[in-house]
DNA sequence: ACGTATGCGGATGGTTTCATTCCGCTTATG
DNA sequence: CATAAGCGGAATGAAACCATCCGCATACGT
């Protein structure tokens, strides 16, 4: 283990580069991790060369930021196992947690560049593992409660959570129709009259989209 | 009336045309109404020069495709409303038009550029209102028919496939947030056991996810 | 209180990416 | 076959961005 470098910092840079990071992950999840490292900078109250400094290149903050998340997810994910009553519910709090998941994907499954990053790197691709696989526990746990359709497996809650997000790239065209088709069958049976929850909010209408 | 201006070409610069506006249909639907030109004119098989002889701008590419893929979605669900037996169906036939619909949510709700066009250009504008017109009347009428649950609007549905389709830019931030959150309530409804569709394909796994 | 190592901001240079134009060559058409 | 119409893609110029550098400010140990 090295001892973490980032202990030894002036208060003052410590508490800038949190800032940093902070900005990161809501402008990443909101608009994926292509954007200007400028505005990444402005939006943390910071100059471009406090950001530099701190994260050699784009490639080092979105190390940083991926590994962050991902821990928090993993992190939320085992909470919510060891506090909710079921697996089901356990995997509707997570999918809760929306903005957490949405910067997830945005790394995981929709940035490229990200992507590559996470492949090149065993220390998150191990993280990103370890939450595969307690998902899939969720998955087939709320399908062996009852609580969640059979014919869906754990790449579709991904895939339908993704897609939710963003149109993915590449993905191999093929999957990707296939993923696309199940989505919109499982968000049709959403809409469907019956045991439904109530929604959060009113009903959206029409002028709701104008501006 | 000004006669259609586009009779009056030689037999391959009309092909031409014709190839443009379908290869730009595809990239704007898949991508979004940002691409570069090149690209388009690559994928259409022409030289960018001919792309700027028929569409002097991006902006008037972009009006053409909006104009087009208008047109064939209105006549699309009105042809739905003709031929299906109720307004549900209508609408589900209509979900299912997935190509041409997703390039509408690219053009109305997704490209800042796309969207400032649409509201500059009135007729245009009008065929966006009509269409929106058709949505309102198969939500209602489902609602009507017992069908569709009761507490979603016309807004919901077509948040719910733009949000499965891209993160919303803009659009004041606190709708977004609502949006977002009933989209997911949906969601998780249309993945509850229950009286469901069967879904087309295999259930996807968590290795579908990986390349 | 002071000296200094550490950190800060943002102007700046260099590069990449695009949109759009232009022109010499090709081809459909009458 | 003459020629008007069309074609491709190199060339041009503008804009967006990344990454660096340096004079100034500030935290911290003594």
């Amino acid at each position: 283990m090295t001892a973490d470098p980032e202990t030894r910092l002036r208060a003052d840079a410590r508490r800038n580069r949190d800032q940093i990071l902070a900005a990161a992950r809501l402008i990443f999840a909101a608009q994926g991790a292509e954007v200007p490292m400028e505005e990444i900078a402005r939006s943390a109250g910071v100059g471009v060369g406090t950001l530099y400094r701190r994260f050699p290149d784009r490639d080092a903050l979105i190390r940083a930021v991926a590994v962050d998340n991902f821990d928090r997810v993993l992190r939320d994910a085992r909470a919510a196992k060891d506090q909710e009553p079921s697996d089901w519910d356990a995997l509707i709090r997570l999918l809760h947690q929306s903005m957490e998941l949405q910067l997830s994907i945005q790394l995981a499954m929709v940035s490229p560049r990200a992507l590559a990053i996470l492949r090149s790197d065993p220390a998150i691709k191990a993280l990103r593992d370890e939450l595969l696989v307690v998902l899939s526990g969720f998955v087939q746990g709320a399908q062996a409660e009852g609580r969640l359709r059979e014919d869906v497996g754990t790449g579709d809650v991904a895939m339908l959570f993704a897609t939710l997000l963003r149109q993915m790239p590449g993905k191999g065209e093929e999957v990707a129709r296939i993923a696309m088709r199940r989505c919109i069958g499982i968000m049709i049976d959403g809409l469907r009259a019956g045991q439904n929850e109530s929604l959060p909010g009113r009903a959206l209408t029409g002028d709701d989209l104008d501006p």
